[in-house]
RNA sequence: GCGCCCGUAGCUCAAUCGGAUAGAGCAACAGCCUUCUAAGCUGUAGGUUACUGGUUCGAUUCCAGUCGGGCGUACCA
């Protein structure tokens, strides 16, 4: 309808010489101003040196529409033109998602085009922790999303399972598993405490009895606290229906050579030097660093930095038309500093889009919760799904624009009440199926003679009429939900097309025997909200459930 | 100090590219179940969009400054 409007309006335009400039819609907030309203005159006024109200009235006037589309064009407010869509038009979306079914709202125009997302990525330390929830269900919504518009992703988990922090999981294992034998023994102070390490130490013990004590064998200790934390943290992935389709170990970058030659490239580009035993990269301040970042400590380990440009590159040279990264505010500078790194030796960083969400802050009811790595009062994300399940969490995570403060009260996400958003949605969805149910035992065998088309005619009613406008802008959600990286405005959506749904059910008596030919246009309208429903439900990753 | 993000109703947050009277939910108040799920619906009240300037037909949105909050400012990741 909008490509229609815009060839239209450009037809319009070159009449009266104006055809140079672009047409954009809006979705007026109040119905009383159209169902799509142009700005263009007052766009023009200044060019044309004419008043914006005059211009739209020539516009107007060489416009020609199809009444059956448009029903009425007005000028109103300060120059807009308002078109007010036929509701013939927006009837013939009920057949359209009933025979597209689960792929209504999907589109095409990145087809072709591989995207690769790139989040959580935590290392095997320990287990996933609500920190790591909100990159989590977003990553898990934007790839999603980016499928529904046509793209091929790649979902993908960066680790390093080598370097210190690792050494130091294998000494808090061996100190538990130590502690089995002699209670005594001591635990490192930066070790991790939290409980799955005596598990693995416990594991061990049973396995292995006290065959190892006294000869810390760090490689074993290390592969064994290896598999079990990664098991942990793939589970719990698993409970929030996160696939991983590649699994990329950061040491491969130093087995392949790839870190090697990145530092040959730096050096022989002279964007690195040498000081003081390490090598730093040249910042430009004229770029907005302030200052050098090292890359590789005189202890002649490198820093993240090096390994994510090795990593970065490696993704752009896997030949990726998009590819997206996903972290905490708390990371904001440092990407930064990687893509400098990336574009100055020469690939082009301009794929790489960078999506930072902003922490959360947890509470119960009016108490923030406070969560330290370093205590063992770490409230794991698996708690949370327990606490609140699954749903919620994907829910309460994606609720809110990713750039915005996320505030998460636990309270409210854990009731089972009309106080908790996530209910509203899934509950008009399965008053939906509730109805259709319904029908199925009330109507069992009274089918309509009434053909589907002339079916639909008979939704006539303003809250109907409501009801199939809003069904009809899932597409164009989507697709803007994904060109901006937001699912969040997926659920406003799914909102809006609740409210429109509960309303219309509200006043409408849906199943009704004694009028065959409405009752059977209400189920058409019913199934179409319920589809639509059902497919924004799987882009956010929830359920849809059919009884409540 | 500097950099990034944020500041919208009592609370949590929306608002498409700068659009018309800034919208939802919760909390408050008043109504609606002998009929398909009341986890719902209808209505009332609630705002100087932190503040001050600027840009323009028009600013919550863009620019500058002030105040307030978060994150960062490592030879940690």
């Amino acid at each position: 309808m909008k490509n229609y409007l815009r060839q239209k309006l450009s037809e319009a335009l070159s009449n009266i010489g104006a055809d140079k400039i672009e047409i954009q819609f809006d979705i007026p907030k109040d119905e009383k101003f159209g169902d799509l309203s142009a700005n263009i005159a007052m766009l023009l006024a200044k060019e044309l040196k004419l008043p914006p109200r005059k211009i739209a009235q020539d516009i107007v006037d060489n416009l020609k529409l199809d009444p059956a589309k448009v029903s009425k064009t007005e000028i109103a407010g300060a120059g807009f033109i308002n078109f007010f869509i036929s509701d013939d038009h927006y009837r013939k979306v009920v057949p359209e998602i009933l025979k597209l079914a689960d792929d209504y709202g999907k589109s095409s125009h990145n087809t072709g085009k591989n995207a690769n997302l790139e989040w959580i990525s935590a290392n095997p330390t320990g287990p996933l922790h609500t920190g790591h929830g909100r990159a989590a269900c977003l990553g898990k919504a934007i790839s999603n999303l980016l499928e529904w518009t046509g793209y091929n992703v790649t979902r993908e988990y960066y680790y390093n399972d080598a370097g210190n922090q690792m050494n130091n999981l294998a000494l808090s294992v061996y100190s538990r598993y130590m502690q089995i034998i002699e209670p005594d023994y001591e635990f490192p102070e930066e070790g991790y405490v939290g409980g799955y390490v005596k598990e693995i130490a416990a594991n061990i013990y049973h396995e292995k009895g006290d065959s190892l004590k006294g000869k810390f064998d760090k490689d074993y200790f290390k592969s064994e606290g290896e598999k079990f934390t990664f098991e942990l943290i793939k589970a719990t992935l698993d409970r929030m229906g996160i696939k991983h389709d590649v699994f990329f170990n950061e040491s491969s970058l130093y087995s392949d050579g790839t870190i090697e030659k990145t530092i040959d490239d730096l050096k022989e580009k002279s964007l690195a030097y040498e000081q003081d035993g390490a090598l730093w990269l040249k910042m430009n301040p004229e770029e907005g660093f302030q200052k050098d970042k090292v890359i590789v400590k005189s202890s002649g380990e490198p820093t993240y930095r090096l390994p994510d440009m090795a990593y970065h590159i490696d993704k752009i040279k896997r030949g990726f038309d998009l590819i997206v990264d996903i972290f905490g505010s708390d990371h904001g500078d440092t990407y930064k500093e990687v893509l400098y790194g990336v574009k100055k030796l020469g690939f082009d960083e301009s794929k790489i889009k960078v999506i930072i969400h902003q922490m959360v802050t947890f509470r119960v009811g009016n108490e923030s919760v406070k969560m330290s790595k370093r205590s063992d009062k770490v409230y794991s994300l698996d708690e949370l799904i327990d606490d609140i399940g699954s749903d919620a969490v994907q829910f309460f995570f994606i609720m809110r624009g990713a750039n915005t403060h996320l505030d998460f009260d636990i309270e409210l996400a854990k009731e089972r009440s009309d106080k908790n958003p996530v209910y509203y949605l899934q509950y008009a969805h399965a008053r939906t199926c509730g109805i259709l149910r319904n029908a199925e035992e009330h109507l069992n065998d009274i089918a309509s003679s009434t053909d589907e088309n002339d079916l639909i005619k008979l939704l006539e009613k303003p809250d109907e009429v409501r009801l199939l406008k809003v069904l009809g802008r899932f597409p164009e959600e989507v697709v803007n939900s994904a060109d901006s990286f937001e699912p969040h405005k997926i659920i406003n959506y799914l909102n809006e097309l609740a409210e429109s749904f509960h309303r219309f059910y509200h006043n409408n008596r849906i199943v009704d025997a004694e009028n065959l030919d409405l009752s059977h246009s209400r189920i058409l309208l019913c199934k179409a909200t319920k589809q639509v429903f059902k497919n924004g439900f799987d882009i956010l990753g929830v359920s849809a459930p059919e009884r409540m």
